[in-house]
DNA sequence: TGCGCTATTGTACACGTGTATAATAGCGCA
DNA sequence: TGCGCTATTATACACGTGTACAATAGCGCA
């Protein structure tokens, strides 16, 4: 019998790559067809891997779970910061980018908004999960605070911390109460209408004029 | 062998006390344990009846799920509304207290999130999720549009129609968010905090002092 | 090359789930 | 009172789930 032409029945990859594409698949298989359907089968067949990967790399499939999800808030995080971080722009437009690019696909997408919400039922009970939510939430949350104080200091309105955080935590309520119905119901907003409707409210609750800040300094 | 001290074993109850009984059993091992922990055997242990009644009462164990987020969203809706309704108040008061209300206990509540979360990741691939969750969401958000556009008229500032809109989901927006990480994480905030933030917030949208409005006429 | 480590597979298992169904028993009514 | 309807119970079933484990096979290294 030759052995030449022998095609692998698979591969050996590095622990790394494994447990990313995993992750991957994860997040594909809760986009497309919900957090219940995200099953050990659903998810390796996804990865086209057998089952037992999963146990193999993760400690079990809730901790693959929780993995996918602060890999897909970090991204989410890091999509809108991406915006916003432009430092040859003004205070005032990187704000505004930061929550336009809260509020505008992909951040904007009925997958993440349920991937979300399929987390929040588990920070009810679960330690571990409640940590995760924290910090992601306050990771956003203090990200949107220096953008606010940056903008009021420039303005020459400059707050004492307690009402700094007031104000980042309305503006972060709204764009999170405006990114979560945007993600829900889709069909309810026209094209831009989340954007332009959290950039007038972040910019009222601020005092601020919002909608027409260029993006030079 | 005597018959006449015999315990029976259960009563016969009208199908809408069992229905309502069973509903509020849902929802408290929900409030409890989570979603995940609502399955037929909870259920109708903490109702103390056996589990086939609920099949016998709901077409579905779904069934039941559903009528459970309707009672219970339409029970906060009233409560926030319960506040509002008095007439002899002027429209800004009744619209702070509309706005206190949503933001204050029993509406913020661990439980109440939980249950909302869990019905939103059903919402992306179940069509009678969908429309039950687009009609509490309507029928909040119109009531806060008519509380608004009051408001509005009184103060002399009356807007077009598509501008009520987007006031009140920018409102609504706020007002959920709050709402959504008050009972999330209850520790990140004093208590009053989250009303104080959602009525000067809510304020801050319209253009309008919401924070020293009385309750007389 | 061929040996050894372990990533990867495939299968089996125990368990909890929602549902189906036959037996039981409360209770209204003749 | 005793019959009949059906609410209610109790049990069984089929299925999908996460997990455990032994066998297999890639691939680095002596």
């Amino acid at each position: 019998m030759l052995l030449s032409d022998h095609t692998p029945k698979f591969k050996r990859e590095p622990a790394e790559h494994r447990r990313e594409a995993l992750i991957k698949a994860t997040l594909l298989v809760i986009a497309e067809k919900g957090v219940q359907a995200a099953t050990v089968r659903a998810i390796a067949g996804r990865a086209d891997v057998s089952q037992g990967m999963i146990r193999h790399h993760f400690s079990s499939k809730e901790d693959l779970i929780t993995a996918a999800y602060e890999h897909h808030m970090d991204r989410l995080t890091d999509l809108t910061s991406a915006f916003a971080d432009a430092d040859r722009w003004a205070p005032a437009a990187r704000l505004a980018a930061f929550v336009v690019g809260s509020l505008t696909p992909p951040v904007v997408d009925a997958g993440s908004v349920s991937l979300w919400a399929g987390f929040l039922t588990k920070v009810h009970d679960d330690e571990q999960m409640r940590d995760s939510h924290e910090r992601t939430y306050y990771k956003y949350r203090n990200r949107l605070e220096a953008l606010i104080a940056a903008v009021l200091n420039e303005t020459g309105q400059p707050r004492s911390a307690p009402e700094l955080r007031h104000l980042a935590i309305a503006c972060n309520a709204v764009i999170d109460g405006l990114w979560m119905e945007g993600g829900v119901l889709p069909s309810a907003f026209a094209p831009d209408e989340l954007s332009e409707i959290g950039v007038r409210s972040v910019g009222a609750i601020l005092g601020i004029d919002l909608t027409n800040v260029g993006q030079q300094t």
